[in-house]
DNA sequence: CTTGACCTTCCAGTAACTGGAGGCTTTATA
DNA sequence: TATAAAGCCTCCAGTTACTGGAAGGTCAAG
């Protein structure tokens, strides 16, 4: 697939699958004309990449998780305990998020047009130390 | 509060604090001897500043949840609308995380040690349209 | 009264793209 | 078959959001 349809399917920018490249990311074979050419298993690493970037993920990161995905045939313990570093990573990441989007939908619920002086739930929006 | 403890507190670089004045995001007063001199409130967008980033918001969507943390004088529907679209941006990174999460974590929990040649859960890695 | 930990500004560098110029290839239309 | 549009290529410069370092002022402890 050449490169134009697999930044459609991965839903990030052509100039980035060449970046992407540039940095030894994920690396397409050329056809004869010169055109990078994407195979399956690297549209699924694009699509990867693709989420776990817009989810704040560093190309670090990103290396280290794609790393699990190529190398198959790693020991099983070294896998595992990068992929328990991630899965930590995750799960901070999503306790972070609930926090956040808990806030956002009380803020939405207690929005009731007039303008009043005091906002309680504006304390909480920072965080759980919110005190002010 | 001065530069170094607010930057504690809000878990952020104390140059990422200068940034962020210089960019207009946080602006704290001046002491006599020309420090930086941080309010609760400013510590608590500092925080919250923290939070966003690290999930991957831009700058700019930082700056409209900040208005709305800001700004409770504003017309109500307009907050509404506002609060509205970026709780439906956080609802699309949780289920972009949870969908990664559990991806990760059936990878861990299929990971016995022996180097089988097929992986089922490999194809699931990189999300729902995952067919190899 | 000096040592060390702060703070200041300014400027240069980095990460991860992003846009544009200049040019070749492929495809659709006349 | 000609040609125009669309898509690809490389290279290089610009942007965003920091990050590090130099050069120097300030402040609390011994």
């Amino acid at each position: 697939m050449n490169i134009g349809d697999a930044a459609k399917t991965a839903g990030l920018p052509v100039k980035t699958l060449r970046y992407y490249e540039e940095i030894g990311l994920v690396h397409p074979d050329r056809l004869a004309n010169g055109y990078r050419d994407y195979s399956e298993n690297q549209l699924h690493k694009l699509r990867f990449l693709q989420r776990a970037r817009s989810l704040g993920f560093s190309i670090q990161d990103c290396r280290s998780l794609l790393s699990l995905y190529e190398d198959r045939n790693r020991a099983s313990s070294e896998v595992k305990a990068l992929a328990k570093v991630q899965l930590a990573e995750l799960d901070r990441k999503l306790a972070e998020l609930e926090d956040m989007r808990r806030s956002l939908a009380d803020l939405i619920r207690s929005c009731h047009g007039d303008a009043r002086p005091d906002c309680p739930i504006l304390d909480d929006l920072a965080g759980q130390g919110g005190k002010n």
